[in-house]
DNA sequence: GGACTACTGTGATAAATATCACGTATCATA
DNA sequence: TATGATACGTGATATTTATCACAGTAGTCC
């Protein structure tokens, strides 16, 4: 499959010239599980939509400590490549491919024509702006109103939705990491929720119960 | 001072003739200190541009809880009554005059087919979306790497640079709420502040020194 | 098999924050 | 002047989370 029956799939709502143009000025950009697209303080070159793959969005502070902002799934796009990239501004935010993914990448430059050329590019970008914002404040409630064992139950159950999967693989000491919490107590948090039947403990493997129980 | 000049005073960067259209479409309406603008779940008909006045955006949950998000000053928006207004979306936050405020409000119907025609609100939208998202960023990081001191001087000069002025009048009951916190808790971690000589308590007033150390 | 590494479990303790139960000061006003 | 209402201070205690120290259990590699 080509680049353009790709994009009409996952972008069913771009414009027909749109693809046209998309083919001709992006490309696209392959990152292996684990590898950064995007560092803290990196300036951002081009806009970012993703056609495979999984992207974990997270902030990090001076001392390296992290917290998990969200995942971008295929179809969807990285908010702030879309205008910090049209203003030359640096990246707030760290982004790392959580599988083997893959992305388009568009030139910073042709942010503000497309916006004013094509309503349905224009379009794209509101809603994606909005949907990034409202995951956003999906997590600031976690971590403002919730304790760590409601966040860490938000949190897998993220991930299950994100790898499709009720099995994940991810350590302790990654979990904790992403929670900015330590190792330990995710360990008694994850006793604790399997002692409440919400999740099985496997060895290298946690599995995730009551998969319809989505928040 | 006419609508028309306090526009084009405030928003510097919008044309003639979205200016007129503003002009003919746009309601002023007026809120008093305290006075809610927009409650969680309230369906937004349409978007806010601040002209006089402060408007604190907050978040609540369930049981009542709060967090403070930022405040939006003269010139700014609400970026949430903006893209959720075009789609009838409910509010996911609830804004509160602070003090005596006037805002503009623009039809939501009109939101689609002015971000096409003019160049100057599509900037505008994005620019508003742009600013609130690093915003809530700075208020993430605060929450999710920060302890309670540090939050609560960040708070004071939020409100600082929002008043323009180093003597805050809000009391600690409020202010525990604005942290999810209690009072009892920001009445001790006042005292530490004030003994570190961040800040002087007086009658009914908290004065902030340093005031250039701004964030 | 032994050394090494990555991951997990757990007790002890500390730090940050929340909650409870008071007491006190100030101010408005009936 | 008495009565509330509101704001603030503080000790005692509980809860949540972090940190430290150490032990155990695979799996890998030589």
């Amino acid at each position: 499959m080509n680049l353009t029956e790709k994009t009409k799939l996952l972008f069913t709502d771009f414009e027909p010239e749109l693809i046209r143009k998309i083919e001709s000025v992006g490309t696209i950009r392959t990152f292996v599980a684990d590898e950064y697209l995007m560092k803290t303080g990196q300036s951002i070159r081009s806009a970012v939509l993703v056609m495979e793959g999984i992207i974990k969005v997270f902030r990090e502070d001076e001392e390296g400590n992290e917290v998990f902002m969200y995942n971008l799934h295929p179809g969807e796009a990285c908010a702030i490549s879309m205008t910090c990239a049209a203003r030359n501004l640096n990246s707030q935010i760290m982004a790392k491919a959580l599988i083997n993914t893959k992305v388009l990448a568009i030139p910073v430059e042709l942010m503000d024509e497309w916006g004013s050329k094509y309503k349905s590019w224009y379009q794209f970008v509101l809603e994606t702006y909005r949907a990034r914002f409202e995951e956003l404040l999906d997590t600031l409630d976690q971590i403002a109103f919730r304790n760590l064992d409601e966040r860490l139950l938000w949190y897998l159950k993220q991930q299950q939705k994100s790898l499709q999967t009720n099995k994940l693989k991810a350590s302790f000491t990654e979990i904790a990491q992403e929670l900015n919490s330590s190792r330990e107590v995710i360990s008694r948090l994850m006793k604790k929720l399997a002692e409440k039947g919400f999740i099985k403990l496997h060895k290298n493997e946690i599995e995730i119960l009551h998969i319809n129980q989505l928040i």
